[in-house]
RNA sequence: GGGCGGGUAGCUCAGGUGGCUAGAGCGACAGCCUUACAAGCUGUAGGCCACAGGUUCAAGUCCUGUCCCGCCUACCA
């Protein structure tokens, strides 16, 4: 203990206590106990590799949450897992085969999977292992995976629920196609981005007549497969043409000329091109006229065969210029105008989305998502921020149907058969025997598989062993809060609440806190392909993991994007290494000076707090006892920043920089009691910087001794079940004490700092006061503090005494300090450093009167208000005249 | 086009239901290797709280408008 080491060094304390953690069995959650239960399912990661940045922060304060709640004595279960990612991982993959040189389709579905589990089990593995370095006390023992059989038997079971009530359903509709991931995805996957692009406008003719349309697109080389033209019925410019033939140019093809109100008269030239096969708009206004959709791509986004021969196999980009081109030696090319519009890309993969019509599994979450908005209406759901509620709201109301079919081979496959001989569609939990339509026993399994956010969305459920009803389920469900970044509130937490209901009846958690995006200093989120992120193994190898979460805790104020310099972290780090050495300090002198054994709970046995030589005792007490309240309120409040801030500023600014000082004193003087304190606040403060910095605080609280033989935590082998402590009560008279003990002493220091006093030299120190009790305050505690923060030889305390010559001077309020600084006061210095303090007091004052003059200010504020504000002014104006009197005399003995 | 968030010290941010002389961290400047800590200690400087109105005894905080920045969302080809 003797030669602990000067500087804390996170490496070599984090693993092993991580390991005794474990072995302990802290972490596991029974599934029946007495306890209250508290759980949070964790939201699982990709299996796509690393952690990054935003794990780091979603993790940490979710443990934070775990690990204070387990403290106060919940059941807590922080269920743990991983998701299969579907599309995400399989392109992982692909391009790791392509590296190989074989490809996903020359494997085969069978080959392929296998590969993919191999893939999951180190991906997973490596996953839980940074968890685990992070610090995060999950219950490891219920680990879960979204396509072990348990959760997948949940996937089929909601599947066929849904599908019986009608809400899940097959239909041949428009929806997004990645042409190069090969499969349908939802809107929410599709990101729109704004592109330099261009309007085409093309010349149409009308058949039998003189008449040409002119047609505006940006799309040119979709004309392939255009079926109609459409006007506005009322636009006066087209009335003439409606009902006419326009001629297709480069098709040959002759189309009917429309009315449709969709058209915006004011866009464009007034006149659209209709392509229903391949923009969703004219895919409506195709099925108001019963136009033909004419596909003209492949799914890989080529031209097909329904195109004219000489564009077939061209790619999308390819045929774009090409019938630009051809349009241009027509002379059907008006003209070409830059735009900027949006463009849809995948999210996955950057590849431009291509709206095709296919066969598709949906599901129709109307109802549900109804039946959300009432539940959280209703209060059984609340959101952290609140605002979060509104955009909740938004989405819930004009919600769409759920493609929820990926034609793709890593996932959950539809539990769907068709079967071969009368067509009969069944839902089923494994391959149905017969046909309950025709009898027949040839069946076909649906290919495709499901979109992996179906999946996710059971996971509060799926993970406690859904659809059994175990006793997981009874004791956790619905869990207590849901942690996790705003940006999936869509994805991911609005689906969980609807497949909640949908399948439990109950939705999955009592509240989303719903945390900012980790952002670099430009506030721009951080994000690999951005290259601004933060590589939280790397973070936690140079920082160590206590200051990497302290950084994250501190920053994660409500704000959409988190900024997180490097500076933070280092503060991070620089506290962690305070904390050791006050520790250090505290345990050094306690091998000197141990606790006696009879000593049972030291706060209650030090001497009488309220006896006058114990001031700082009672004062550190009652600012604990403070900090214990605002910490856990601020916990309570999801401001756990909020809470980082008041455990540093306590530990650092009041036990640190006054209290130890303090004790040095009394530890000199043969008192031990005040280290005896510094010992039992220590303890009490680790416990509540234990959700936050885990593995240094139970280093420390270790070492600490931890109250004796009654107090309850020390009969627990580690801190993270230890209790989290109680507030014993704050003492006002103490804290006013100390705060006028503590003024005195910073404008001692501040007269030495800025005269340049010496170091070395001792000062006289005469205090005038007018005020009895505060000199009775003075005498009994200046002389035993003061010395702990400055050299001083003398203290001369009195009602009133005169200013000795050649003195610097400082007031407070009614109060003022002396020292004689005879051979080094530099007159000049003196009075600027006076003058200044006299300006901003006589305008501190000019404002406190004007408030007090306005007679409705004194008839309506609140008594305690107008007395406080009386107060201040009549301390300001004391301290006015005082430094107006020194500075006349300044003045005067420079003129001497 | 709609909606949301932000604009406070050089930088990054705190400032629940209006009421302490507007705070912190980092940075800057000056001085200290004071026997826990130089990853430290002490002192100092630095703010018309975006702008304009309004409500109020009282506004950084509430309301209206304006200007910037960011985000979400929307079928304008």
């Amino acid at each position: 203990m003797a030669n602990l080491p000067k500087i804390y060094a996170p490496h070599e304390i984090e693993g092993k206590w991580y390991q005794l953690w474990q072995k302990n069995g802290y972490f596991h959650a029974e599934s029946t106990s007495d306890k209250p239960p508290y759980a949070i399912v964790i939201p699982p990661p990709n299996i796509t590799g690393s952690l990054h940045i935003g794990h780091a922060l979603d993790n940490t304060l979710q443990d934070c949450l775990i690990r204070w709640r387990r403290m106060q004595g919940y059941n807590t279960l922080w269920m743990p897992g991983t998701d299969h990612a579907g599309i995400v991982t399989e392109l992982i993959m692909e391009r790791q085969l392509a590296e190989e040189g074989t490809s996903r389709t020359e494997l085969g579905r069978e080959k392929f999977i296998e590969r993919m589990w191999q893939w999951k089990d180190e991906s997973a593995g490596y996953i839980v292992s940074q968890l685990q370095k992070l610090g995060c006390s999950c219950d490891w023992e219920r680990e879960r995976f979204t396509l072990d059989e348990g959760l997948s038997k949940a996937v089929r079971t909601a599947f066929v629920k849904l599908y019986d009530q009608g809400l899940i359903y097959r239909d041949t509709y428009m929806a997004n196609w990645c042409p190069h991931c090969n499969t349908v995805i939802s809107n929410l996957e599709v990101e729109p981005i704004e592109i330099d692009g261009h309007f085409y406008h093309i010349r149409y003719p009308v058949k039998d007549s003189e008449i040409v349309l002119e047609i505006a697109t940006t799309r040119p080389e979709t004309m392939l497969g255009d079926t109609a033209v459409a006007v506005h019925p009322e636009d006066e410019r087209y009335q003439h043409v409606i009902g006419k033939t326009a001629l297709l140019p480069l098709c040959d093809r002759e189309i009917p000329i429309i009315a449709d109100a969709y058209v915006d008269t004011e866009f464009g030239t007034g006149a659209l091109k209709v392509t229903p096969a391949h923009d969703t708009n004219d895919y409506e206004i195709g099925l108001r006229h019963n136009l033909e959709q004419l596909t003209i791509f492949t799914p890989d986004a080529h031209i097909n065969e329904n195109a004219p021969e000489k564009y077939v196999g061209l790619s999308r980009w390819e045929c774009r210029e090409q019938v630009v081109e051809d349009l241009q030696n027509l002379d059907a090319l008006v003209k070409i105008v830059p735009h900027r519009h949006a463009v849809g890309h995948h999210d996955r993969c950057g590849t431009v989305v291509e709206p095709a019509i296919s066969p598709q599994w949906f599901m129709n979450v109307r109802p549900l998502a109804q039946r959300a908005i009432e539940a959280t209406k209703k209060g059984d759901i609340q959101f952290i921020p609140e605002r979060e509620t509104t955009r909740f709201y938004h989405w819930m109301e004009n919600i769409e149907p759920w493609p929820i079919s990926r034609q793709r081979w890593w996932g959950h496959r539809l539990p769907i058969w068709d079967c071969n001989a009368c067509g009969a569609v069944t839902a089923a939990m494994e391959t149905p025997q017969q046909c309950e339509v025709c009898g027949a026993s040839d069946f076909r399994q649906e290919e495709d598989v499901l979109d992996t956010w179906f999946s996710s969305g059971l996971w509060p459920f799926s993970t406690m062993g859904w659809p059994e009803n175990t006793e997981e389920l009874q004791t956790f469900y619905p869990t207590s809060v849901l942690v996790t970044g705003w940006d999936i509130l869509f994805f991911w937490v609005a689906r969980m609440i609807m497949l909640g209901l949908g399948c439990m009846n109950e939705v999955p958690f009592r509240t989303v806190y719903l945390h900012g995006l980790v952002a670099d200093e430009k506030g721009q989120k951080m994000s690999k392909s951005k290259g601004n992120s933060i590589d939280p193994l790397e973070t936690i190898d140079t920082y160590g993991t206590d200051a990497f979460r302290f950084a994250l805790v501190n920053t994660s104020t409500p704000i959409p994007y988190v900024p997180l310099p490097e500076s933070q972290i280092e503060a991070g780090k620089r506290f962690a290494n305070k904390i050791w050495n006050a520790a250090r300090f505290i345990l050094m002198n306690l091998e000197k000076h141990p606790v006696p054994e009879k000593m049972d709970d030291v706060a209650a046995e030090v001497p009488s707090p309220y006896k006058q030589e114990t001031l700082e005792i009672a004062w550190i007490q009652s600012r604990l006892s403070h900090t214990i309240a605002t910490t856990t309120e601020a916990f309570e409040d999801f401001r756990f920043y909020e809470g980082a801030q008041i455990l540093y500023a306590f530990l650092w600014h009041e036990f640190c920089d006054w209290y130890l000082e303090f004790a040095k004193q009394r530890i000199s003087q043969n008192q031990p009691e005040a280290l005896w304190v510094a010992a039992d606040v220590l303890e009490q403060t680790m416990r509540l910087l234990h959700p936050v910095m885990p593995f240094l605080t139970e280093e420390i609280w270790q070492q600490l001794p931890h109250g004796g033989g009654k107090n309850e935590s020390a009969e627990r082998g580690s801190i993270t079940v230890s209790a989290w402590p109680e507030p014993i009560g704050e003492n006002p008279t103490a804290e006013t004490t100390m705060a006028t003990l503590m003024e005195v002493i910073e404008s001692v220091r501040s007269i030495r700092g800025e005269l340049n006093v010496p170091l070395g030299a001792s000062v006289e120190v005469h205090i005038q006061s007018p005020n009895a009790e505060i000199r009775e305050r003075l005498e009994a505690y200046l002389a035993q503090y003061l010395p702990a923060f400055t050299r001083v030889a003398d203290i001369t305390i009195a009602e009133s005494l005169s200013k000795p010559p050649a003195s610097a001077e400082a007031v407070i309020g009614e109060l003022a300090i002396y020292i004689p600084l005879a051979d080094i006061i530099d007159l000049d210095a003196e009075h600027a450093r006076l003058s200044k303090r006299h300006q901003q007091v006589v305008k501190d004052v000019a404002a406190a009167q004007k408030t007090l003059d306005n007679p409705n200010f004194i008839q309506r504020a609140p008594e305690r208000v107008v007395k406080q504000k009386e107060e201040l002014l009549a301390r300001l104006e004391v301290e006015k005249e005082k430094l107006a009197r020194s500075l006349a005399m300044l003045t005067e003995s420079e003129k001497e």
